[in-house]
DNA sequence: TTTTGTGAAGCGCTTCACAGCT
DNA sequence: AGCTGTGAAGCGCTTCACAAAA
């Protein structure tokens, strides 16, 4: 129950209706989603019944409200249906350019997900770099990320050490990686991977152009 | 024919590929997709069949060869079937930290994607960043843009001024941005905008690890 | 025997059409 | 009238099982 497309397109409609507080109707987040509206629909019909109300209202959106679906309400049971209700810690490992640019990312721009640390192998550089998280050297990282509970990683080194950083942070017990490195990495299976690669950013730009 | 998911497998397939001379099982890239060796020949299968081989062989990759899948053939075909024989032009608008990272991408990392200029406000930048496409300052956007016949853009200035450059490079006659500021931007409908949110990616990816 | 290639079955997502509420 | 909510139909992708080739 709830697929992979449909998770997908809830979480474009939750950060449209995020800190928005007029509703909005299918048809509206169609014209803003691109997906047709009775797809909506079926989405938010998914979501699990807000049993705590005692009025024998049928539809909890107030079917027939004529107005369509209120934020406040919505955004909740998204948020739930998604598992993002928990304030999750990433760290950056790379901090070249790539790297030190997260690093720099304002806390609105990053939600509820927490910058809890960097790495790099050069000294220097997590020296010299500042930034709100702390940086350390990257032997340090199964302490360090067992220690402040670190689920994810930015991975932003070269493409060549990408593999070997991967395994790093596998054996320091990420859990999931987002792989800004231009290069494939294999994963033990407990581990999720999730690739930003430009190519293909680049690609699914082209095909949207045509 | 050809569904959306089968393109995502086969551009995975074509970057393990590319560059590769020893030929593939299905199940070698069963292990290195993650995707299902059945699902992986079944995508190939719909690939166009080379009519040019006069001679009667049945499976056009010679199946039984007990060998697997020759780079040699397989590529042109997935490269064909993705539509990826043109080669696209794009330019970075915004030389910081991250912009700077992507100018230093190498062609194999782009693929058929052509990084052809830099653009930024802060001239110093522009005079002393070493990159293998020429560095402008943001007013000769429009000039270089359209003598160049660029097309794409990656939008990496922060999000302050994330408006107001996409506003220049919509005038200077791009059709597509990538827009990886932390902002919403808003352009004329002539041009596509594909968003790359460091939020979104991390959201995508604890969907993915629950 | 190993590995490709593929019709056919299976299954999950999308779409439809309409009931129900205001 | 306008909009949500949902069983049921429709359809497309995935999986299966086995034929065919070296």
């Amino acid at each position: 129950m709830l697929g992979a497309p449909a998770k997908e397109r809830l979480l474009q409609i939750l950060r449209i209706l995020e800190g928005e507080e007029r509703e909005f109707t299918s048809a509206e987040l169609e014209t803003l989603t691109g997906w047709p509206s009775h797809t909506i629909r079926k989405d938010i019909s998914f979501l699990p019944k807000t049993e705590d109300d005692e009025t024998v209202d049928t539809g909890r959106f107030s079917a027939g409200t004529s107005s369509g679906y209120a934020p406040r309400t919505l955004v909740p049971l998204i948020r739930e249906a998604l598992c993002l209700d928990r304030r999750r810690k990433f760290c950056v490992a790379g901090l070249g350019r790539l790297g030190s640019a997260y690093l720099n990312l304002d806390s609105a721009a990053l939600g509820e997900f927490i910058l809890a640390a960097g790495f790099d192998t050069n000294v220097n550089r997590v020296e010299i770099l500042k930034s709100q998280a702390p940086l350390y050297p990257a032997h340090k990282m199964g302490e360090v990320i067992r220690r402040l509970d670190i689920e994810m990683a930015l991975l932003c080194v070269p493409a060549e050490t990408a593999q070997g950083a991967a395994e790093k942070l596998a054996a320091a017990g990420i859990r999931g990686i987002l792989n800004f490195a231009p290069a494939i990495i294999t994963v033990p299976p407990e581990i999720t991977v999730r690739n930003v690669y430009v190519r293909d950013e680049l690609l699914a730009l082209s095909i949207k152009m045509t």
